[in-house]
Parts: structure tokens; C-alpha cells; sequence
DNA sequence: GCATATTTGTCCGTATGTATA
DNA sequence: CTATACATACGGACAAATATG
């Protein structure tokens, strides 16, 4: 066992208490999709169903419920008769997300400029700036990051659409797996504190043209950095 | 049991020689998802556990699993110790997934034109077409609207992207419980067919933004058409 | 290459809780 | 309110595949 499993594995049993309600399957795909988001799970790693089970007190039905929820949001891979594994992207599924980014988030700050649309709705979007910039002046860089996948959850979701709401939040539980097997997140997370208020000053200031172009550098700048640093860890990592 | 149900069940019991090798519950996952693609559970309709384990010879353990992933592509719903029913869609679910379409699938052909694209791949595309141009031939509606859905598979899948296509076969396959609500298919489907091979021509001519006006007001027509005659149906089944 | 131990895949039977008649 | 039907979750069982020595 190494260290990262036994300090998961502990956390799982204090979560242990808060189960106790309704719809068992959810609650631990909820505690397993948190662990995997925040790493204590990292990409690659195998989830055991006799460990897991024990730790939480559930019994492998159970769980395998909750492991067919986490692989169908791609966050977890099961290979037949070897079991769960945390999933490790490959460079062409970062491409992909950022593909599905770009049109997604262009689109949704686009259309805000169209007459008929929804009035603006930017509480979120400001919010997550703020979280992200108080984060910064912390020094909590994983938390920064967080709040840069809600800035951006919350961009997508100027759109209006509870579809597009759910491929996002995939999206970028998704694009957390590579945040992972990358180091010195301040580095990768700094920059962009200052870009995504700027995005936000456009919106307020009803430029949803200049939003969007900024937006198309940004996605771009954080995707070819991401893929430049990632294949180091990919070799370490694949299989 | 209504008719239809017990046409259903036979069917599942015919399809059962064909689930023998692995992967048990993503079989009977492909198998009730055709059904229910094909109307014989139409929307609203109550899958028991019992009935369909007994009919497939398969586990409530193994089947629940089947249930729990279409209720993640949205085919299905679990009601908490109701058990799982067929979906029945909302008018605000058909205006949800039209604006995913409008955004999607415009997207995917507008950046057709754009350099450094992968060349076009328009076989899918012209297939589709032919297809339903034959299925009109033979009068086969319900053929012709699984070519039309095809067909919009193929404009999405243009974008070159993995997790858009899996978007869009998700919103398409929601979008079938809807015309199953709906009497008349021909009506429905017949004026679009030529509005398909307009779209295609406009495509082999290399004439992206063409396409793309022609595809904005298809889409536009087709969800005022169906959210018009939708609400007819939807007060009997709703609840 | 072979034998063993571990882990997963599938299924059953049962106890409990919930909604409906 | 009682009775019935059903879904949920558990624990145990066995076969099959994999990993280990």
C-alpha cells in the first residue's frame, strides 16, 4: 500500500458517517469522484473493491454501482476481469477537451450578445474570479485551480442548458486527471488570475465580441502548455 | 401487460441467445436501448426488474447495472423505490436539446471552412442522405427518421471530437423519445429530406457558411414544428 | 512453462424500508 | 390502518481470469 492509498483510504472512513441516507450508490460515486478530484486517487491508480468495501462498509454490489457512474464520466476505466482504475488521459483527450472547450465556452459568451437571450447573469462568473484571486493571495494553489474550472463552468453555463451544463462538468473533471500528473500548479495557474478577470470586465462591460476573443487566446495559451508539459508524465503513467 | 410490452418481451427473449460472451449488462444496456429506440417500450413505460431479468435470464444485480447506464445517457429514470421507467421528455427538454443541436452541429460545419481543418469527410454525411432519400422511396418512416438522426450524427461528427459525438448521440437518442410521443412521421420527416441533400450540396461545394444558414433555419423549423405538437401528448403521459 | 493465490464477474437468497391498493 | 408489491442493499457463493512465485 503506498502512502497516497493508506491517507485516501482514511479519509474514506470518516466520510464512513456521512452516508447514512438514501441512494448508497451515489453518495460513495460522490466520495470516490471528490478523492479523484483532488488526488488522493491519482490517475492510473486501482480502485480494489475488497479495500474500498471494507473502508466504507459497503458491499461490492454496491460499489460496483458507483464504479459504473464514475466510468461512464470517464473519470474511471474498467478493464474486464482486472477491475476500476483511475483514469490516465492521453494527449489526443486533452486535445479533445480543449476542442469541446473552445466551442462550447466561445459559443455560450457569444451568444450573450444575441437580442432574446437570458438578461446576463454573471453572480457566478464574479464569484469564481474572486475565489480564485483570494485563493491565489493564500498561496492555495489547488484551490486556484478549482476556482479556474468554475469560472469556466460558469461561462458555459451563461448558455442556459442543462446538456451543456452536463458535458462541462465532465469536461472539466476530466481536464482535473491532467492537472494531476502535472507539476508546480502556480506556475501553470497564475497567469490566468489576470485573464479571467479581464474576460469578466468585458462581459460587464456588455463586449461579448472582446470577451470571446480573449477567450479563444486563453483556451489556446492553456492548451498548448498543457500538452507541451504533459507527455513526461504520460510515459511514466501509461500502459 | 399492454400489446406492446408483450410484443417487447418477445423480442428480449429472442435476443437472448446473442448475450453469451461478456460484458453482460452493457448487452442487455444495448438491447433495452434499441427497444426503446425502436418504441416498443415507449416513453413512460415502467421496465420491472422482474419481468425483463426473467425474460433475458439474467440477475436483478446484472440488469440493474444496464438500467443504471441509460439512466446516464437520460433514456431512463430512476424514481427512488419506484424503480426505473422509460423517459418522457418535456417541452423545455426539447428546447434544451435544440439548442444544443443548433450550437453543436452549426459549430462543426462553419469550422469546416476554416484552415488547417482535417479534409473533409463528408462519406457519413451523403450516406445518411441516400438513406433516407430510400427509406422515403419504400415508405418506411420510421427508417427514414433513424437516417435523418444519422444524418445529424454525421454534420456533429464533422467536428472531429469523441466527447461531442458522444453528446450528440445522447441528445439525438433523447430526442427519439420525442417522436415516439408524436403520430404522423411522415409528415414530420418528409419535408426535411431535401433540406438534407441542400445542406449536402452546399458541403461538396465547399460552401461552409451556406451550410450552415441553411442548417440554422432546418433546425429552427423542425423544434417549432415538434414543440407545437408536442404538448398534446405530453398532458396524457406526464405526471 | 507451471502451479498457486488473489481478484474480479456473475448470481442467488434474504432482510429492510418504502410506496401503493 | 393493514396488506401487498416492490426496490434497495447486504452477504455469501462459485467460476473465470489474472497476477505471483
Amino acid at each position: 500500500m503506498t502512502a497516497e492509498t493508506g491517507r485516501a483510504l482514511s479519509e474514506l472512513i470518516a466520510d464512513r458517517a456521512l452516508l447514512g441516507r438514501t441512494g448508497t450508490a451515489e453518495r460513495v460515486a460522490d466520495i470516490l469522484r471528490e478523492r479523484i478530484a483532488r488526488g488522493f486517487f491519482p490517475p492510473g491508480s486501482r480502485l480494489s473493491e475488497e479495500r474500498i468495501g471494507n473502508a466504507l462498509s459497503i458491499s461490492r454490489n454496491t460499489l460496483r454501482e458507483a464504479f459504473r457512474l464514475l466510468t461512464h464520466e470517464r473519470l474511471v476505466v474498467h478493464r474486464l476481469n482486472r477491475g476500476a482504475f483511475v483514469r490516465v488521459l492521453t494527449a489526443d483527450d486533452i486535445g479533445d477537451i480543449y476542442r469541446v472547450r473552445l466551442l462550447v465556452e466561445c459559443a455560450a459568451v457569444r451568444d450573450l450578445g444575441e437580442p432574446g437571450g437570458p438578461p446576463y447573469a454573471l453572480e457566478a462568473v464574479a464569484a469564481a474570479v474572486a475565489d480564485g484571486e483570494e485563493a491565489a493571495a493564500r498561496d492555495d494553489w489547488a484551490l486556484c485551480g478549482t476556482a479556474d474550472i468554475h469560472f469556466h463552468q460558469a461561462l458555459a453555463g451563461l448558455a442556459g442548458s442543462e446538456r451543456l451544463d452536463d458535458l462541462m462538468r465532465g469536461v472539466l473533471a476530466e481536464l482535473r486527471l491532467a492537472f494531476h500528473v502535472m507539476g508546480d500548479p502556480r506556475r501553470f495557474h497564475e497567469p490566468y488570475l489576470s485573464r479571467n478577470r479581464d474576460i469578466l470586465t468585458a462581459l460587464e462591460s456588455a463586449d461579448a465580441a472582446g470577451a470571446e476573443r480573449l477567450l479563444g487566446f486563453y483556451l489556446e495559451d492553456s492548451r498548448r502548455q498543457l500538452i507541451e508539459a504533459y507527455p513526461a508524465h504520460a510515459a511514466r503513467t501509461g500502459d
